[in-house]
DNA sequence: TTGACAGCTTACTTACTAGTAAGTTAATAT
DNA sequence: ATATTAACTTACTAGTAAGTAAGCTGTCAA
């Protein structure tokens, strides 16, 4: 417990930098900016090891000891951030949302093919993985064990990522407009499940498969 | 407590039964083999309910608790069937195979198409399912917790799960030799993933979305 | 009839869970 | 200088988890 990290200093700092470009210095703004960032920053902090720890065991397996130990911090003090844990568990599928909206408005910028955008949505959700799961995939794992409001959350956050896949892949549908609704649908539900099933197989067989999947996949997309 | 049930006499009458029918009928052999039936039926409710359990909420949310509670025993008598929660899980693990097995027998035997076999596959998914998912997806869904022992057995109950859907798409397959093997086992990955998926939607959604992804399933191993 | 055993129960321990209450500290606002 | 506040800590509660030890009861073999 002696043995507590210095980001207070490191942080200060680089704001500290960013601000007095271009803009007027204020001390007494600087000094208020930072203890918000500090507040958000702590915050930030246990949010994030949540998520990291959702993806590895799943949100009934977490407990505030855990998160407490691995940040060097109390259980009181997350829950002084965090009263229930259902707060905290909100939090985290806030952030899964943002993480989302931040993929969704650069994919809808960029001038990509289908096959393109399909293998960066891979690529992002392994890039977070190490031994976890995709994090939608494991609160919806969890869903009978889940309170109420975040049953509701993990059902948006399902929806929403159902959404940005048939964005996603309506560009690269030619056939009828009539049936295309329904296939392109159908096309996303299949497409997730499978991104999902493969990185499950991952981390039980130790095998990435994904490439192999990503194949089977674009086979459907083409057609 | 007080309130137990009374599957004891039902199950000995229905056994005096069978055995009546054609049997030389040994009274101490009937005795003797109602309480052989006896330790083995509560251990299979057991297994039974933790399947179930599991099913709907994940190795790690059950317990012990639960379990007495929806068998009407106590916890320790739960204790004396299975030592350890290590060792109901890897009872469940076994039985989950075996019932793999009994569907795989029973389909080797039978001449279906692909795609009969293939929606055989999913029937008997959902047949016990209620408000559960896939058993073999929730204890990879908690992978990270598991006992050693159970990892093992989770990795062989998903490499056979796999190797019986390779079986069932080896036969419908009609390309090359050389790059079927590779082919059909991503196709496998493919269809398990979108099997598991479409019960996590189906709970989460509440929406059935496997008709509509077993037709996308059927255009890939069609083609 | 006796002894053994299966299949329990009661009563317990130890460890961990979420959650709370009250006090500490350092920074800031007035 | 003083009061207030954010962000903690220490120290606790009550509930639940797995697991154990010892005793009870009905069946059964000898």
């Amino acid at each position: 417990m002696q043995e507590r990290d210095k980001t207070k200093q490191s942080n200060a700092i680089a704001f500290t930098y960013k601000l007095r470009r271009g803009d007027k210095f204020d001390f007494y703004l600087l000094v208020s900016y930072i203890s918000i960032m500090e507040k958000e920053n702590r915050k930030t902090q246990i949010v994030d090891l949540a998520l990291q720890l959702i993806r590895e065991k799943g949100y009934v397996a977490i407990s505030y000891d855990d998160l407490s130990k691995q940040l060097g911090v109390t259980k009181a003090s997350i829950h002084y951030h965090f009263e229930k844990k259902e707060d905290l568990g909100v939090a985290v599928t806030e952030r899964i949302g943002q993480n989302l909206e931040s993929f969704l408005s650069s994919i809808t910028k960029s001038a990509m093919t289908v096959e393109e955008k399909l293998k960066q949505y891979t690529v992002r959700q392994i890039a977070f993985c190490g031994e976890g799961i995709c994090p939608i995939s494991s609160l919806q794992s969890d869903f009978l064990s889940l309170p109420d409001l975040m049953k509701q959350k993990v059902k948006e956050l399902s929806q929403f990522e159902l959404k940005i896949l048939i964005t996603i892949l309506t560009e690269g549908h030619n056939k009828d407009v009539d049936q295309a609704a329904e296939e392109v649908e159908a096309l996303a539900y299949t497409v997730l499940s499978c991104i999902k099933g493969a990185l499950q197989y991952k981390r039980t067989l130790g095998k990435d498969v994904l490439p192999q999947i990503l194949n089977q996949l674009n086979r459907l997309v083409q057609l």
